[in-house]
DNA sequence: GGGCGTACCGAAAACGTTTTCCGGAACGTA
DNA sequence: TACGTTCCGGAAAACGTTTTCGGTACGCCC
């Protein structure tokens, strides 16, 4: 168990040469026979050799290492980019160390600081909630990409959903599949996220010369239980809605719920679409909901991308936009 | 940006010291005097010094780092145990790589190389389910805890949930509050968790004499579409049932969807539970559901404190066992 | 046979720390 | 004055690599 692991050194010496030609062997530099070479890699096999990373990196001055620093970890956002970030980089070359803050800023600087102490090479911010977020500095020793949440600082690099396209294509959805007395039914008209989605929706609507059914926007929270409430006062106000726009799956399954305390049939007399996509939500509906996807595991790959070009080279600066894709089901059949 | 990170020797140098002493007044040696410590601490503030982990790691032969291998990275239950852990290690000791495998063991074992060569100190490794698993083997230079999934060697050490417990513990609840008449859906019988929570349930129910309602153990799979169906097989076969168990949030949501169908009031007429105290599912249910919570957090908390506890000294083997928690929401009042 | 180029290998420095060990200063005591 | 003690600070080795630089051996050409 507590064996010491072994070292170049080693390696070297069952070899038969010295350390010095080992690595290079190792490391496929060309000054060394072929028939050196073979017998340092067999050397390096039977001792089953694997190198010191740390003393890799201390000479190197990089430790292959990237910091994700996240804000969010319990919710639905940061895993999918912390996969795609995951799986961008090979596996063999960088290692991510997740630090989670809790939403805390005390603890954020705190993570920030033994991040850069382990000498990361660069380092993913993924921020709670799609709004513009403090910026870490300019000041950083490694390049910082900020992903999900932008930074507030325009010279740093932000990755974000178009959350307007995303409204956009909800309703450019729900309107050809001749949906006329569409719904918006949203959560906090604090977040950028819902003002957005609810701006694109709404120009879509005005391209086609139509109406948002019900009168306004209806924003509250991102909850079950305010997709319920909000679709009842919305029957109430305006019982001849043929589609309903939810601002996320949650508040959608309230909607649906609704609808079918109502006895409107879905898809057939209403229409519902959602927004995030989350599986467990979305495809286990009643019937399976059509939502929007916001790609965050595209977004997470490029923020890895991004980053693996910017380490050595320079960074770029503004705010960089992902799109979002629509997820057919069956909550979304065409009218008629 | 690219700018170069203050090592020790430009402290030392400030601070009119050597790099010897620099260190020790920086951590604390006795052998400094109160002044110089001072100088010295004062000239690392100044150039907001931040030591450099990969030397120390090489030279006291600690990285300060563990390695955290999921295969569930998108599931539900690797997160929490990663946030327990995360938080077990205080984020100034420790720092943690996180792996997911994707359920591929050449990607598992790539990850494990890696890490390895990372010299991380530790190992946790989450499953994916809760069965067990293949041991990463007995030879490995550092300590390795099994999460959630055993490992299948039995020198391994193992932390998993008391599924049989937590059975126990939903129909002791039911029991409780009167229900007499009590079904049991759950998951796939092909996982150990589902039998498991089966066996808890009927211990349960025989210590007190009654008979599981419905016939059967309605196993199926783990989804709220499966919840839907076998309630209706269920209330054909038995419509006087007063409470179902239900072996995931998911399929209680099912349940729960199909009883108000029937018009059949929960909980007035038939009480609810769940299991995972998934909350986005569980609380935002109508009503809010009743459940059992596998105390996921502590498990992970409790992985990274045996794990710290194993470094340096040594492990020990065999399962241990962490409890299940009630909650209890509104889908479970007591009757009459 | 001398000069030269090429191919291969090793010695040693370097990365940024920690730690051991030694030496000098200051001081008290006999 | 001689000596032992205590306190403080520095030189240097070590951790495990990579990389530079110089050296040796050999073949080739005139």
């Amino acid at each position: 168990m507590t064996i010491r692991p072994v070292t170049l050194r080693e390696v070297a010496k069952l070899a038969g040469v010295s350390i010095a030609t080992a690595s290079k062997a190792l490391n496929g530099q060309p000054q060394v026979r072929a028939s050196t070479r073979e017998r340092v890699l067999h050397a390096a096999e039977q001792l089953n050799f694997s190198p010191n990373t740390l003393a890799q990196g201390l000479i190197t001055q990089r430790s292959g290492t990237v910091g994700l620093l996240t804000s969010d970890l319990e919710g639905r956002f940061s895993i999918p980019i912390l996969m795609g970030a995951e799986d961008a980089f090979g596996s063999d070359q960088t290692s991510v160390f997740l630090c989670d803050a809790r939403g805390d800023n005390v603890r954020e600087k705190h993570h920030l600081r033994a991040l850069l102490s382990r000498r990361v090479d660069g380092l993913i911010v993924v921020g709670a909630r799609p709004d513009a977020r403090p910026s870490l500095g300019r000041d950083l020793p490694v390049p910082v990409i900020y992903a999900y949440a932008p930074s507030e600082d325009p010279a740093d690099l932000s990755l974000v959903t178009d959350n307007v396209g995303g409204g956009r294509l909800a309703v450019d959805h729900l309107i050809r599949h001749g949906r006329r007395r569409i719904a918006h039914v949203t959560g906090d008209a604090t977040y950028g996220a819902a003002q957005d989605r609810a701006t694109g929706a709404l120009a879509r609507l005005a391209e086609e010369g139509l109406e948002l059914a019900g009168d306004q926007v209806w924003f509250g929270n991102w909850s079950e239980a305010w997709g319920r409430g909000a679709t009842r006062m919305l029957l109430q106000r305006d019982p001849g809605i043929d589609a309903v726009f939810a601002g996320s799956d949650e508040i959608a399954r309230g909607v649906l719920d609704v609808l079918h305390q109502e006895k409107l049939d879905v898809p057939s007399q209403v229409a519902v679409i959602g927004f995030d996509n989350w599986n467990i939500l979305a495809a286990n509906a009643r019937p399976p909901l059509s939502t929007i996807d916001m790609n965050l595991e595209q977004l997470g790959r490029l923020a890895a991308q991004r980053l693996f070009a910017a380490i050595g080279g320079t960074l770029g600066s503004g705010t960089e936009t992902v799109p979002c894709r629509l997820i057919t089901r069956e909550s979304t059949a065409p009218l008629g």
